[in-house]
DNA sequence: GTATTAATTCTATATTGTAGAATAAATAGC
DNA sequence: GCTATTTATTCTACAATATAGAATTAATAC
């Protein structure tokens, strides 16, 4: 069994994607969260690798899609976050917010719903 | 020469550190901050071996203190940031913070002088 | 069935994270 | 000047995360 260790920097960022996205939280849109709102490049490789660590972890799960897209292509594997992983990530994030807190470009909190 | 890549979860916590303390940044303070603060145990050996790297990529630099401690023990070693450090400080933590922007457990801004 | 589209999986390597023992360097007392 | 004590850093090794992009899979449309 491998030791439970903190979440690293990318690891946040998809979980924090996967709380956004909520229902529509597969491969490419998680891609694009990342990539439009951190304004951060992420390839394919780097982001499923780690959806699958992640997942390995119990920290995500994940179910494949209805296997009739409009319009060709490959079903989309969704990925969700279990409530272990959710412990790990908030407890990162209060961490994260601990130290940065009132550096300066650190965003106010505006509270959403998921 | 080494690509620039993202900071990792620790670096970050380390820099944020170091922005804290200003002054008085040395390893053991550091580390106290950090185990403090963000509620983490922090080794010695994860913390020295982060500062080299940080150092290599000349994103902190350091300098050795006065050689006159008021009682025993071997000379500390101060650290700050860089310019180009604070470059990829700031980055990350933009990135970090647009995606974790009202996600619950999140700071407030409050903004300190350093 | 062949082309096209959409998406995931695979494989390999670099970098970061973690731990704790070992070492170093200073002071104090004798 | 030795020896003990204190404070702090350095060393070494290994584990986990990050990153890239080519390859593959699976579905639809002609």
């Amino acid at each position: 069994m491998s030791k439970s260790r903190n979440l690293g920097e990318f690891e946040i960022l998809v979980l924090a994607a996967l709380v956004r996205l909520g229902d529509d939280a597969y491969g490419v849109t998680i891609r694009q969260e990342i990539e439009n709102r951190a304004e951060r490049s992420v390839t394919v490789g780097a982001l499923y690798t780690t959806l699958a660590r992640l997942e390995d972890k119990k920290f995500v799960a994940s179910r494949m899609g209805e296997a009739t897209p409009e319009r060709g292509g490959r079903a989309k594997r969704y990925f969700e976050m279990t409530d272990e992983g959710r412990a790990h990530f908030e407890r990162s994030i209060s961490s994260l917010g601990a130290m940065l807190k009132g550096l300066r470009p650190w965003p106010k909190t505006l509270r959403i719903s998921h």
